[in-house]
DNA sequence: TTGACAAGTGAACTGCCGTTCACTATAATT
DNA sequence: AATTATAGTGAACGGCAGTTCACTTGTCAA
């Protein structure tokens, strides 16, 4: 029982932390939202920072384990066509999963307060995405489907520009499907630039 | 007398709040750092946010100032290699400028939170280096430069990586210097893929 | 059946939060 | 010289912040 609370708890605070900040937050919502009274979180957690060092911890851990290993790297796509299936797989869901969402207003809100929010942040928003996308990249050009070039500096110029828009979603929700069309007319427009005549 | 206190206030406030947020900071720290007692600020606002929506009116009022007339549209380069030169000055200013970098700290900080931050914060990241540069591109496509190509994409592919770099700069500091040979890479690889051939 | 422990409660505490107010000092206006 | 306005002070406020604690309840092992 013990450790399903604290996840709830962890889960609301992360809920909460993301829209209004650690700071903005207090802890008689935190504990009102999960139909207790205040004093009972101290059975969990010794204190408000506690909490927050354990959600950095959670999203560390949950970072590292989607994109840590190689194992979980996405293969190599045999067509441009796949590039921007793949693309928009990738984006459907990061802009759609909840707990992925709020992770990244969380970091976005505490990176300049926090020093492991803001490694974390620095890993979500761009390197990580980088990272992903050069060896898929290097990939395709061994294939031959895009122009022999510097993948990183592809991936780079791939994905700083779809995260710009995955950010605009995060920022207003209700503009999610003007983005996602952004998001494929872009990843076609890198396509048309990059890819290797004689492959669509 | 007035209004000096006044702006210094705002100054201050801008600086406080871009790094531990409106709610991370309280009136005490405030005047401290003004060398004030904390009352004497209700003599220049009514309350702390009052403060804030000022601060908001004025980050609102100098983007407007400085991006909102077609005057201060910056002129199209005459060669690709004044694109780059003409983007690394802009950059060098924007990362460098205190007043502009706590601006965007803490528009981020606060977009979550506040109507109007949230929409400035789009136009900052976003929409506003894309419409910049969206006539200067098109203009390099009718002077032979470029690639006749779709100018406003061309300027979203080219501000979002850039910007994406601002933030690692905002977020990081001490990669600012990394941070602006990866940009001037990046400008360079663009020309290169998206410059007219027989131009330099 | 008892005892121990984990989970939750409500009242209370300390301290800081934003704000008010009567007051003083200074400067500008008449 | 008298008056008024402005900027700043220090003490005090009500309230809410995070936290503690004695206590009740429910669960399960001994």
């Amino acid at each position: 029982m013990a450790k399903d609370t604290k996840e709830r708890i962890l889960a609301t605070a992360l809920d909460l932390f993301s829209q209004a900040g650690y700071a903005g937050t207090n802890v008689r919502e935190l504990t009102a939202s999960l139909g207790m009274v205040k004093s009972s979180i101290y059975k969990h957690f010794e204190s408000k920072e506690e909490i927050w060092n354990a959600l950095l911890d959670n999203m560390i851990a949950y970072y590292d384990e989607r994109f840590g290993s190689p194992d979980h790297l996405p293969p190599v796509p045999d067509s441009l066509e796949g590039l921007v299936a793949m693309t928009m797989r990738m984006v459907d869901f990061t802009i759609h999963d909840e707990k992925v969402i709020k992770t990244r207003k969380l970091l976005t809100i505490e990176q300049f307060r926090d020093e492991r929010a803001r490694a974390l942040a620095t890993k979500h928003f761009l390197t990580g995405l980088r990272e992903l996308f050069t060896p898929i990249f290097a990939g395709m050009m061994d294939r031959g489907l895009l122009r022999r070039d510097d993948p990183s500096m592809l991936a780079f110029a791939y994905t700083a520009p779809i995260s710009a828009l995955i950010h605009l979603c995060d920022r207003e929700p209700d503009k999610t499907g003007e983005a996602m069309a952004q998001i494929e007319a872009f990843s076609r427009h890198f396509i048309e630039v990059y890819g290797e005549v004689g492959h669509d």
